[in-house]
DNA sequence: ATGTATGCAAAACATTTGCACCTGG
DNA sequence: CCAGGTGCAAATGTTTTGCATACAT
């Protein structure tokens, strides 16, 4: 029975191996779901796998131009990386705890089309993030300060 | 005669030393407005000043802290430094040729504000980042290619 | 004078790459 | 079996830092 890790990764044209497996696995089962290299990396050796930093970096590389994951460029000089779910949505930072929410505004997408069909730009990509501080006192993901 | 330069960085707190003061010279006559480090630092060897990558690098960062300048986060690894000059806006990067164009979009703004209130966020400060292609032959900045 | 700024070289990071070995199909 | 994948260590590229010297006030 070919677990749907697998089966994900033949689709992606990408050889089926344990690396990418457990990275994969990591990324799917992921909360929250915006790691760095490290964070994974970690994880595989808390799992007792033998995989090294190299090999995860070069996975989400793969990963990112199959379009299975995304890589955006928080502040902090760390990339993470989100599994491609197949909702586009940009995020909101909180650069107190760490937390990262998604939102989708459709008008903002509408108007970014605007602004680029009147500059005459052909718009590949963008990226939108919003920096700030979630007031909540039960903000989850505490990690070390991603404020400048 | 104090010079604006001068000005400036007294307004800011900073002593007026001279590579401040070349620094932010060339920030302020910069054409293109967005540049690395680098950048700038070639610049001051080409005009001859015997100033290091690394106070560049502090300069640029106290600037930073003083709100003369912004550091952006465009792909391609290097940050991109551009003077303040009073009215906020984001950017459109063209990946073929590294052209950078300004926008500003009240509705855009408004719908960040909306969204992040509706999060629950406190919003200090926000990226947008249009990536694409402009269709023009007469693409000015040609440089590396900033493209993934 | 005196505390701060600077230059240089070395360190710190995140990420990539070379190469010999291992593994999946 | 054999191309491609992986681990490790070393290289890379950017940014930061330690320290002795130089400078602004």
């Amino acid at each position: 029975m070919p677990t749907s890790e697998g089966q994900e990764l033949k689709r992606a044209g990408l050889k089926v191996t344990l690396p990418r497996m457990k990275i994969l696995e990591i990324l799917e089962t992921a909360e929250p779901s915006h790691l760095t290299a490290e964070d994974i990396y970690r994880r595989l050796l808390e799992s007792g796998e033998e995989i090294g930093l190299a090999t995860v970096y070069r996975v989400l590389t793969q990963f990112e131009a199959a379009d299975l994951v995304h890589r955006h460029h928080f502040e902090g000089g760390q990339a993470v990386f989100e599994l491609d779910r197949g909702h586009h949505h940009d995020h909101i930072v909180c650069m107190e705890c760490g937390h990262v929410e998604e939102f989708y505004d459709e008008m903002i997408e509408a108007r970014q089309k605007a602004v680029a069909a009147e500059a005459g730009f052909d718009i590949s990509d963008h990226s939108l993030i919003l920096y700030g501080r979630c007031k909540r006192s039960d903000c989850p993901n505490r990690r070390d300060a991603l404020a400048s």
